[in-house]
DNA sequence: GGGGCCAAGTTGGCCAGCCAACTTTGTCCG
DNA sequence: CGGACAAAGTTGGCTGGCCAACTTGGCCCC
């Protein structure tokens, strides 16, 4: 079982996206290709992958780099991975890059889907106390709060409230009301989006989310809070949206190795 | 800045968790040793860690260890990583093993909480397409299905539909009734998890769930749809979890390097 | 005082090699 | 025919080294 899988790479070269930093890295270039690889079929269902030696000798690199992009594949869910036997394919999943998960525009835009946003207030006010814990400020600092209504091909799936700290929510105020991605004119001025905790749980709709969302007061919804940070681990931004329920689910892959899903009782926070 | 915080390490060893694999590895005992500090505060709230070469000098061990601890804290979202500048501190956000998230049984008792569950049902039949999808299973095959409610120091907070393949079925069949982690059980029958994917949305509770939880019909659910391999790929387990409102939350960490978290749209599936 | 430049420090990336642990396969023997 | 054993194949783990890319801080000059 040789090289019957017409390998689409000699040279690995061109091609830089604009999402994942240094995607001209070997080891990116590797996994993009096995990853193709892997979605198109090529390894069927739940075939073998080639020995890391193959690999390495096929795309011309040390075993040492192909362990690097086999890794990212594994972190993905998209192979298993165990001392003793080939690699085997565990799913197709398709895994969203960053930029896409962060913004809903990007996201949408992927999906085919026409994305819509309206700015319904944007205000400046002192923050909270829970504010300046998410945020990192000192107390007396003021934050930039907004409030969106979010619209997928013209039909209304969701509210968001972010707040910002200041030296972001003095851009955002900038911003004219009809800009539809706040994160990629972010990205633009210098704002840079790397990291990012969430979390998901359900409540009931206000009488805000109702108005804006055309649902019953008390109606559930999908809640995904999430606090996101620069590369420096300044966090950028508190966001908190609500989805009406049915319009879009979310999914984590998670292993032994690499687990960054978790599950918390619920207490008495917000 | 020199070695002034209390190294607790100066030779790593002993203590093997039940938890992870290999978990005698140099690289994850730095890694935990790493973690303990961080989260104890040793390095401040948004401290800079010591150089890899430090860090490898004072533990021992090569520069490419540490690299490889460093990685899972960064996963973990415990700290950033870029070029140019050390680490710094992100959050002493806390990461359950896998194995907790996985057992209702481990996620209760690591909280304090008395763990219950009742088997309301068992039984065996032919899967129908969306469970051979799931399990794998060739067209024919039987599959076990369980119905459990769950509860929490005596009050019920969640209903668990889980469908086992053959082989792990025949397993959970000859159980008395009473045993309440059924993960444990199998874990020492040689059935491992490594590997699950999870979905988690909003659904309406149907006549059963609303006569188990005690809530009305209709009444929202944060659900949650897991899917579990063992070792070799193999699903072992296909779960569907609905949760009272307001009982637990979900929450993922990721990062431009590495994203396991997804948003989908809903379609026409389930 | 401010801005530009340079040097030191730090992480990202890649390579080559070695051994241990484990799985799989096939052989041999009872 | 079945089980024990041996050998080959494969991944996990660790080392040591090298260079590039990037950040930071200090120095110098205007």
């Amino acid at each position: 079982m040789g090289g019957t899988v017409t390998s689409s790479v000699t040279q690995l070269d061109d091609q830089e996206g604009q999402d994942g930093p240094s995607g001209g890295a070997l080891y990116r270039q590797v996994a993009a290709d096995l990853r193709e690889a892997i979605t198109t079929g090529a390894y069927g269902e739940a075939g073998r992958l080639p020995a890391e030696g193959a690999l390495a000798e096929r795309y011309g690199v040390s075993r040492g780099t192909v362990r690097q992009a086999l890794a990212v594949l594994r972190a993905d869910g998209l192979v298993t991975s165990r001392r003793g036997t080939r690699r085997v394919v565990l799913g197709n999943a398709r895994v969203q890059s960053f930029s896409e998960l962060l913004s809903f525009t990007h996201w949408a835009r992927a999906l085919g889907e026409e994305p819509g946003g309206r700015l319904e207030s944007l205000v400046r006010r002192p923050a909270d106390a829970a504010e300046r814990e998410q945020l990192r400020l000192e107390p007396g600092a003021e934050v930039y709060v907004t409030l969106r209504l979010r619209t997928l091909s013209g039909t209304a799936v969701m509210v968001e409230r972010t707040v910002y700290p200041p030296h972001v929510g003095v851009l955002v105020a900038k911003l004219p009301p009809d800009v539809v991605s706040h994160t990629e004119h972010l990205r633009e001025h210098g704002i840079l989006f790397t990291d990012a905790d969430h979390t998901i749980d359900v409540v009931a709709a206000n009488a805000e989310d109702a108005k804006l969302l055309g649902c019953r007061r008390g109606a559930p919804l999908l809640r995904e809070r999430r606090r996101t940070t620069d590369p420096t681990g300044r966090p950028v931004e508190w966001s908190q949206d609500r989805y009406l329920p049915g319009t879009v689910s979310f999914s984590v892959h998670n292993s032994m190795v690499t687990s960054a899903l978790s599950r918390h009782a619920r207490t008495s926070d917000d």
